[in-house]
DNA sequence: CTGTTCTCCTATTATAATGATATGAAAGAT
DNA sequence: ATCTTTCATATCATTATAATAGGAGAACAG
């Protein structure tokens, strides 16, 4: 049960963008870069966040991404949804239907239990959370980084 | 970020196994029946909770598996991590060499939460749980299971 | 001792999900 | 016009999951 490098890949960047904001917008090459990633994947993963309405964007030269809403209005939980789908361990969970036994399904309590203890340690945390830790973080102002 | 199909079907069968405990040993069989699974598949489930010691086995006839402990003594976190792995949602929490920006990484505490959080419900929870929720059930009674 | 029931071991296959790359069109800025 | 960037779509490689298959070997009942 592991999240999808798109969402570690994309928190970071979010996390990133928390840092500009709302001063400019960062081109998806820049973040890539930072991370080390590749462009176009990273693009992949943007363009995700921005059909989410998490992120917008801006084309052309000086254009890119930025955050939506302020980075204390964007949660983790809403990240996670965009990037990762539904929370529920299990599909049945939220569609009953695929499971035969669903009335009586010892298990099923446990899986919804474990679905509300991650959205809340998804909800009660936001990328202004993220962001604050690149900030007080022992690398911070060694980066080429430039806000 | 889902549960393998291992986890739900053993999830199930220990469940069942709390039933019968301590009075006989179920053959893989009769379990598959009961949630309408390849026996073949089941076995190989049931194969890795042995190898965890969550379940004993006996061969030859009137064997099969029992609980190696009393139910309430199995928590469904061993279960899940015979059956799922670790409960951290990325490999990086546990092996730092992974991650390229591990120090300074800024989304890593969310997912050591999230572990943290997951650890609590199933740490939480047992066998004699599950058990209980078969009991007390509409259709226990109506089945032909027998114990 | 013999047949039956069952676990146990290992190999194989099918299918799906993930991770990643590639190409180029459309839009905006100067 | 030209450069920069998003955007849309297609493709490929790799891995993980799900499931099946065949048979060896233990336990036991008669
Ligand atoms: S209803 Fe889906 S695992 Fe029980
Ligand atoms: S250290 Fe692995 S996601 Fe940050």
């Amino acid at each position: 049960m592991e999240i999808s490098t798109k969402l570690r890949y994309g928190a970071r960047a979010l996390a990133e963008l928390g840092l500009t904001y709302p001063k400019r917008p960062v081109p998806a090459r820049e973040l890539a870069e930072q991370q080390g990633l590749s462009v176009k994947y990273l693009e992949h993963i943007l363009s995700a966040l921005k059909a989410a309405g998490i992120v917008n964007s801006k084309r052309g030269m000086s254009g890119g991404y930025e955050l939506a809403r302020s980075p204390e209005q964007i949660t983790m939980k809403a990240v996670f949804n965009a990037l990762e789908g539904s929370t529920a361990p299990v599909k049945c969970v939220e569609n009953p239907e695929i499971c035969s036994q669903y009335d009586d399904c010892p298990t099923r309590p446990v899986w919804e239990e474990l679905r509300d203890s991650i959205d809340g340690v998804l909800g009660s945390t936001t990328i202004a959370d993220l962001t604050e830790r690149i900030r007080s973080s022992a690398k911070y102002g060694k980066t080429t980084y430039q806000i």
